[in-house]
RNA sequence: GCUCAUGUAGCUCAGGGGUAGAGCACACCCUUGGUAAGGGUGAGGUCGGCGGUUCAAAUCCGCCCAUGAGCUCCA
């Protein structure tokens, strides 16, 4: 006589033993046709599980985030099955289920191509149309490893030694078609209605470059075709918001064959990145950090030193010249704790914080590079700062400060954190370690942060933050960093004179806000479609006369504002009016202004915005005082000022 | 680095074993026009590179380079 709790609390009593699909059917037809799984006392189940004692049930439909996970993962079965039937050889391997979707890997003797995708789609979409009844039974491990093998699944048999010995081994059954899984499943796969491959990759066995590799298909999914139009319509967003799109359409940098993962900044780019620049600059400065300048070729000894040249030797850049081999720097650290070391330091002289806007260079690997996003010429906004242990939570604190206030000029409001803290393998004692993990975590705390622990992740050196930032999309970028390092000061003979006279070894933070710069712009760039802000743009005004009667008017408030700074160009073209219009509003210039007769004559200027608002005409004075203040806004969302 | 795909004019792209195409951009001419595209004329390409097959290759084949999507990696 079972007794069923349903998460509203109510009771459903029933004579005998009942399917979930029975309970769904008891509460209402409609529930039933929507049931796609069940939660029986916390654990997911199959709408088919059969219930025989008292339990706490709740029906999962394609409206609750299980549901939808499970729709994902019954479709990468129908991919299986699909392919299963199109490439009887194809032996499959594991299907789970990813962000809004799926993939499948497969070991077949050759790779699928984008036709065989069409064909394995046309043959999931007939499938779904016969509404196969997926079913599910238990097997012994050992009955089940040789069942796989025997039918040529020998990547199934493999994982099935990998599942943990008191776990039962499921099966799912859909037609001719059977595999490994845990499930839930969809009770048919009628139920798969919104779907489609996007595309096919090569992924490696075990996710191991040692490995073969397979090939793997991907595929979205969802609730119904409404919500799949809608995913691919986000998609086509994104697409529209590409850097590497956006740099062509607004001129700001190109890449080309032969300086792979190197930026080429035009001038519009340059002036973007410059006034970056400029402003870390001003905003460090205050923060008390000292900037230097070190050098880009290092002698390959010193990174033998520092321990790059074991763990990363193979990705650096390297050259030989009068039988001396050098390396392009991969990173500023050691060249700063060179600069440290010059003189005799004193804890006086602690915290000392040193900035340099480094040239990096590392050869990535070819297939890595991406845009702005994976370079291999790079420049960081790095910073290091050698302290005692005990300076180390107030120096965290002062440079999270520094990372909040830039991140809203940049009109970044959302910051996720995660501290990341000792790995297995580490340097430096225990109670460094609990010092440094205490210190950052204190930090946090202290701001009032929420924040994540990401236990091990640490680096061997130190425990680290790591600060990303939401963009306009809601895609996450990892951006900033401060990192704990009890190591190469150490290594690289770094002291300083204690207040008893004895020498000391500094702690090092290594910090940067923006990561690099490349990087940080093509976020930027997405993030605001290439619409700059003001303070950003690299063409903040654009002088517009209507006929050449104008031009001298206008030439000279492009002198006027070009004395103040401002990016303003007379645009005197033999073109009519909308014409300029149209193409200053498309390059998303933030003010345009109109010069006609009537502006001539009255000494004022017609303000229109790039997002076509007529401001009217104003006197000069007025216009300028309306620039200075966006530009002083710089790109914060809300009114408060920096 | 691995897998698959792609590479044609400045840009976006069509074509495809037999004289290389469109739109936009560009140059010149006409037009001086008040808030998102005025008209005409013209110039522009060794079809990513090297090799092979062929009477003939941008087209088919091989290698290389770069790019794109993933995988691996990311101090």
């Amino acid at each position: 006589m079972p007794v069923v709790t349903l998460p509203d609390g109510s009771r459903r009593e029933f004579s005998a033993p009942v399917s979930v699909h029975d309970v769904a059917a008891d509460i209402g037809p409609g529930l039933a046709k929507a049931a796609l799984a069940g939660v029986v006392d916390g654990k997911e189940v199959d709408t088919s599980y059969i219930i025989d004692c008292d339990v706490d049930l709740a029906i999962i439909t394609d409206r609750q985030p299980e549901g939808l996970e499970v729709i994902r993962h019954s479709t990468a079965h129908l991919l299986a099955q699909a392919v299963k039937q199109l490439y009887p050889t194809a032996q499959v391997t594991i299907g789970p289920v990813i962000e809004d979707g799926f993939y499948y890997d497969f070991a077949y003797e050759r790779q699928f191509t984008p036709e065989d995708l069409e064909k394995i789609e046309e043959r999931m979409e007939v499938l779904v149309k016969e509404d196969i009844p997926v079913s599910r039974r238990l097997m012994p491990r050992k009955e089940a490893v040789t069942y796989f093998r025997e039918m040529g699944e020998e990547y199934k048999a493999e994982i099935i030694d990998s599942i943990p010995s008191d776990e039962d081994i499921s099966l799912y059954r859909q037609g001719d078609f059977e595999d490994l899984c845990r499930g839930p499943h969809a009770p048919s796969t009628g139920r798969l209605k919104a779907f489609k491959l996007t595309k096919v990759a090569g992924a490696y066995w075990r996710g191991n470059s040692d490995n073969e590799m397979l090939t793997r298909v991907y595929g979205t999914a969802w609730a119904n075709k409404k919500e799949l139009k809608a995913y691919l319509r986000r998609i086509e967003e994104a697409e529209k918001r590409d850097h590497r799109k956006l740099a062509k359409k607004f001129d700001l940098f190109h890449i080309q064959e032969e300086a792979p993962g190197m930026v080429f900044w035009h001038p519009n780019g340059w002036t973007v990145y410059s006034t970056v620049e400029q402003y870390m600059r001003r905003r460090q400065r205050e923060y008390g950090y000292k900037e230097i300048r070190t050098p880009q070729l290092v002698d390959f000894s010193l990174w033998r030193k520092s321990g790059h040249a074991d763990k990363f030797g193979e990705d650096m850049f390297t050259l030989t010249s009068e039988e001396r081999q050098f390396a392009i720097k991969p990173m500023n650290c050691p060249c700063h704790v060179q600069v440290f070391n010059q003189g005799l330091r004193s804890y006086r002289d602690l915290p000392l914080r040193l900035a340099e806007f480094g040239s990096c260079h590392r050869s990535e690997p070819s297939g890595s590079l991406h845009g702005l996003m994976r370079v291999r010429g790079f420049v960081q906004d790095d910073g290091h700062i050698f302290c005692s242990e005990d300076q180390i939570q107030s120096e965290v604190s002062d440079f999270m400060d520094l990372l909040h206030s830039v991140y809203k000029d940049f009109g970044f409001d959302d910051v996720i954190y995660r501290l990341s803290t000792r790995p297995e393998k580490r340097v430096g004692s225990d109670e460094s370690w609990d010092k440094a993990e205490k210190a950052l975590a204190d930090a946090l705390d202290a701001a009032g942060l929420p924040w994540e622990e990401l236990p091990g992740e640490g680096a061997f050196y130190g425990p680290k933050i790591e600060f990303s930032l939401k963009d306009c999309l809601g895609r996450v970028w990892q951006c900033g960093t401060i990192q704990v390092d009890f190591s190469m000061p150490g290594r690289l003979e770094a002291q300083y004179v204690a207040e008893d006279g004895s020498r000391q070894s500094p702690v090092m933070l290594h910090r940067a806000a923006l990561g690099s710069f490349e990087r940080f712009i093509g976020i930027l760039i997405e993030h605001y479609e290439g619409a700059f802000p003001t303070w950003l743009a690299p063409q903040q005004v654009a002088i517009m006369n209507i006929t050449d009667r104008q031009a001298d008017y206008c030439r000279d408030l492009e002198a006027r504002l070009g004395a103040l700074e401002y990016r303003a160009s007379a645009d005197l073209r033999n073109e009519k009016i909308g014409f300029k219009i149209r193409e200053h509003t498309l390059q998303r210039v933030p003010y345009l202004l109109v010069i006609g007769d009537k502006e001539v004559e009255s000494q004022t200027v017609a303000v229109r915005t790039r997002s076509g608002e007529d401001l009217g005409a104003m006197t000069y004075e007025s216009f300028l005082q309306l620039l200075e203040q966006d530009v002083s806004r710089r790109g914060r969302l809300s009114e408060e000022n920096a």
